[in-house]
DNA sequence: AATGAATGAGAATTCATTCAT
DNA sequence: CATGAATGAATTCTCATTCAT
């Protein structure tokens, strides 16, 4: 997708995740405008014309650092929805992974809600393809649940994207609230609201919430 | 607060008023970094001298464009919840109208939770005071509920931040639920989250909405 | 010499007096160049607006300052000159007088020094013109004494030139000998360079200064 | 002690010594202020991203020209005193070597003196340094000359910031004094004014003179 | 494949000067 | 006569990108 001057592909991935690592590390504090080129090649120990032999603007920088950040919290999701079989279960235990996850990656989650409008076109179909596809993850889980009955709700895919945008509350707004109240009451409001967001009856939720708390 | 080169007053607030529109609109389409001096001027159908005799650095402007956003969804605000006594009747209408004021704002509203981190420390601590206030709004209104007994929630403060963050959803998801879905359907999952926030008995909410509905 | 817009001529040398003193407050420190029409327009107490009727262009605020400034070195030279009868008196009473007059106006020559090459071709001329006059008017006290048999030397426009130049040291080089030596051995020194540049016979100095040390 | 974006070090002397000789040719008529960064960029031959390359600010171009400057009268200085063994001979002799390097390094001279002040405190400091050593050097040379009995002067450090003062005059005067009298001229009343500084008698003077005219 | 020097377009900001009131 | 708002050309400096080695 991005274009290089190297042909051997092991060594494309392998430098390519280094300018990712050295440019998140600057971004994280000044963004990726104030942010120039310069800069993420000393960061990533890279010299600058190397840098332009792995990639062909500034811009495929922001690209791979999207990728690299979704694919982290799709690794949170997938892992954590495959230790359960319940559906309540399953959005309850990823809920609350996704939420302590997002503590550490919480530059990067705020990364990508505000640089992704600097995206040229190109890249950003697929940025939001990947994160809709995140969405469909959620929608997945809640369409299992309404097939066994232990879900109840209208419209599965606002849901989803609802039960999504709850949990990255914390980059967006965690400056607001983490420091009056704590991680664990911010997180059973959370959690409240996404099981009414499915419609778990609140039986069901507390039998799924003993079974692993 | 923003220093000036001019004297009258009342010239001052008109032209940053001007200033502020311009830089709206250009902003829209290429954020903050991106829209250089010289495309906010033209904007602004100011010349490039004039625009600097009423600022003193481009950072100033992004404070007087966040100023302007936010008084414009504190009018918002202010305006619905005025309109009704019942604490219910003033959440839901309250919610309603922000829903439907962040289609026209979407833009502006965006720009805040993306671009709030480019202001500078004299600025930032304006600005989140400023946001902090709004959530303030909810917070006091979710108190009067309470002491009515018409709410039932443990943290407020805590419900009040979601409330207000929920409501942003239009700005901050809309790209990926609207094209698919009606903005009832939406509002509808909202209202029922930010209710479940309150703790508003699905009887009371029923009353409250049937009176305006 | 100055063009101005306005017509009463006393109105004219008082605004321009003023301006002159506003400048020299702010030249002092920051140099000609580096000095805004502003800041001379508010050290001045006068409306920029009202400035540009006093002067036509930044330049001839300089050249108002310069001439203002020999005016002073002039006033002081010709008072300290008509004291005495005796040429080796005059000379020796003038150079003291230039010599303590330079401390506080150190800053005002050293900057006829400094911009006098920013001066266009126009004020260039009068400018150096007066300064050569000045010159001038120890070449006619050199010559006077000539004349009467006290002094002896072959060349008295350069002997000139180089007492004037003499009695400069202060402004230009005072920062690397005053900080370690007394005014007065350095005037004791200058002293008896200027009578020898002038071919005095030692005895002649001595009863002069006698007399009225 | 001028930071750069450059590397290799015999690269930044070369470069810099190239911009020097093409700042100083550009200062030499319109001055340190009145030059642009493009002007002096094109004088040096050298692309204005380029000059950034190698200086940090433009006040770096100021400090290196005069480091320049003084480094080539230290030249001059040295390479005539070392000529001789005899003091009176010295002094002679570098004076009026220096004395007509002043007249091709009229320009440079006159920059020293009217430009010093526009350096920032950081090189201001060195600067001074090395002007005062630049009087160092005659001190030392009188020093040694009272030592061998041939001087006779009560302050050799004012002495020392006179002849260096006095040999300056060229450059800061000369327009006054040679378009109407001969380089000789002037050169053997300087002359009489150094030696009578150093107080030499008159036929040790004459001797060491008839040694090398 | 790697390095780092070179380039010039474009950025923010200042400022002398003009002009309407 | 006085005021101060308006103008845009010019300034310093940055930075993405290219290219020779």
């Amino acid at each position: 997708m991005v274009k290089t001057k190297i042909k051997d592909p092991e060594l494309i991935s392998k430098r390519q995740r280094q300018i990712c690592a050295g440019a998140m590390n600057v971004f994280k504090n000044k963004g990726f405008h104030a942010t120039s080129i310069r800069e993420i090649a000393k960061a990533s120990r890279i010299s600058l014309g190397s840098l332009y032999d792995y990639i062909e603007k500034k811009e495929d920088i922001l690209f791979l650092v999207h990728k690299q950040i979704l694919h982290d919290l799709y690794a949170v999701l997938d892992e954590s929805i495959k230790k359960y079989d319940d559906p309540v279960a399953q959005l309850i235990h990823a809920a609350r992974e996704l939420f302590y996850s997002s503590m550490p990656l919480k530059d990067e989650v705020l990364f990508i809600y505000t640089e992704t409008k600097s995206l040229e076109r190109k890249y950003l179909h697929e940025v939001l393809q990947r994160e809709s596809e995140f969405v469909g993850r959620f929608e997945a889980l809640i369409r299992d649940g309404l097939a066994k009955g232990v879900f109840s709700c209208p419209n599965p895919e606002i849901a989803a994207n609802l039960v999504a945008y709850l949990l990255a509350v914390v980059p967006l707004r965690g400056w607001n609230i983490l420091p009056r109240h704590s991680q664990e009451d911010l997180l059973e409001h959370l959690l409240g609201l996404v099981l009414h967001c499915v419609g778990v009856s609140p039986e069901a939720a507390g039998e799924a919430r003993e079974g692993w708390q």
